[in-house]
RNA sequence: GGUUCCGUGGUGUAGGGGUUAACACGUCUGCCUGUCACGCAGAAGAUCGCGGGUUCAAAUCUCGUCGGAACCG
């Protein structure tokens, strides 16, 4: 079956604000969520039950890399991505839009689609909207996205008009040829900074009525503001009944000011990438593990934090691990950032049942910001 | 006792007459937002064992000295 979004309610004094359920063919999860992003079908360093440990409910794989390792066909035969990671959960597979913009140049992009140098042995590859979604359909992720392009940060407003266009038709013609009723499709507004952009590619992006929509070409350098304006423009012309989802956003702070604008489900690798190079999220701030003054610190990362890890190690420890390279380090501070996100979510979605979303989200940042204990 | 070799940032090494002594690892600091990534950026840290000599100029050549290694008695 398709996911569907019930909305519950709003934070009485925000609109915007969203307390919402997910149904999907793996359960029904609360919304907002954050979902950890497992590329090659794994988040990495972290086993499916350490996730559920964490809360998680979806998680992310990418339509490019599974293409080139092992195959979507390797991933169909094993009887679908859920199946192949073992994950009991719903996943949610990128469509690889967001290689167009780390992975290939821009000469590389026609209308046609998307010439690639693989990444792994340098041949050439060829990725067209069709293609991606017939990749998807065999992955068999609960959720696939469009094909997209997602321009870089600044470019003129000429570019991102042509490209947000070719997004669209894109869009449509990987609709044409989506066929797989257990899985669901959503479109991806882009636009850039402009708003009567971002509103014409969200009006025709709904037109086309997909399951679900997210927001795209956000994070991608430029500045605070205008990531937020970003998300406001897009939302504001999202239909009420379909979760909202930011591509790409991660940062605590950024989840709250998403979750201000609307948004329902948030993905990033931030919280496993900075994990695999020493640092972690605090209520006090981000913290570098590997700063010296931790090296006798036998107090757990954060005081309040019920993750494994903070139940169970030091700082010294966690420290002692990443300063000697061994893997469980970056392990242990993924699952404390990991649970960090999911646990914000969960507060979030707590202070909108009590209508106390801003109180909760002022409070946060405040303690984020000022981090005299760090 | 004799012969030979070696002493250069914390560690291991490079440099064998000519401006701010190089590299690796380590240390310290910062960065990371739909993952090509245990990665990226930067900083601190050595008056080249010590003393004399040669030279315009010595980590570099030379003598002595101290410390270490190997082999021979």
């Amino acid at each position: 079956m398709k996911i569907k979004y019930e909305l519950i309610k709003n934070n009485k004094e925000d609109e915007n604000v969203r307390l919402g359920l997910l149904h999907t063919n793996h359960g029904t999860y609360q919304t907002p969520i954050f979902m950890p992003v497992g590329t090659l079908a794994n988040v990495k360093t972290l086993m499916p039950e350490e996730l559920k440990a964490c809360g998680s409910s979806v998680v992310l794989s990418n339509t490019y890399h599974l293409w080139l390792r092992p195959g979507e066909d390797v991933v169909n035969k094993a009887g679908g991505l859920n199946k192949f990671m073992n994950y009991d959960g719903p996943t949610l597979t990128d469509s690889g839009g967001f290689q167009v913009f780390s992975l290939a140049k821009p000469c590389d992009i026609s209308e046609q689609g998307v010439k690639f140098k693989s990444h792994i042995d340098g041949r050439s590859l060829f990725l067209t909207p069709e293609k991606s979604i017939q990749i998807q359909n065999k992955l068999n992720s609960d959720i696939a996205m469009s094909f997209d392009e997602c321009a870089a940060y600044p470019s003129t407003r000429q570019y991102i008009e042509q490209s947000m266009r070719r997004t669209l038709r894109w869009a449509k013609r990987g609709k044409d040829v989506f066929d797989n009723p257990n899985q669901s499709l959503f479109g991806i507004v882009q636009g850039g900074e402009f708003e009567d952009l971002r509103y014409e590619s969200a009006k025709e992006t709904v037109k086309m009525d997909f399951d679900g929509y997210s927001i795209g070409g956000t994070s991608v350098g430029e500045p605070k503001d205008i990531m937020y304006n970003m998300i406001s423009y897009a939302t504001k012309y999202l239909p009420k009944d379909k979760p909202r989802y930011l591509m790409g956003v991660g940062d605590p702070i950024d989840i709250l000011q998403g979750v201000s604008r609307g948004i329902d489900m948030f993905d990033c690798v931030l919280p496993t990438r900075i994990a695999r190079h020493g640092n972690c999220f605090t209520k006090h701030g981000r913290i570098n593990i590997k700063n010296a003054k931790y090296k006798e610190d036998f107090t757990p990362i954060d005081e309040n934090c019920d993750c494994y890890t903070c139940k169970n190690f030091t700082k010294a420890y966690v420290r002692h691990l990443i300063t000697s390279g061994e893997v469980n380090g970056g392990r242990l501070l993924s699952i404390h950032n990991i649970r960090f996100l999911i646990r914000l979510t969960e507060e979030i979605r707590e202070s909108i049942k009590n209508d106390r979303f801003e109180e909760y989200k002022e409070e946060f940042i405040n303690a984020y910001k000022n981090d005299g204990n760090n």
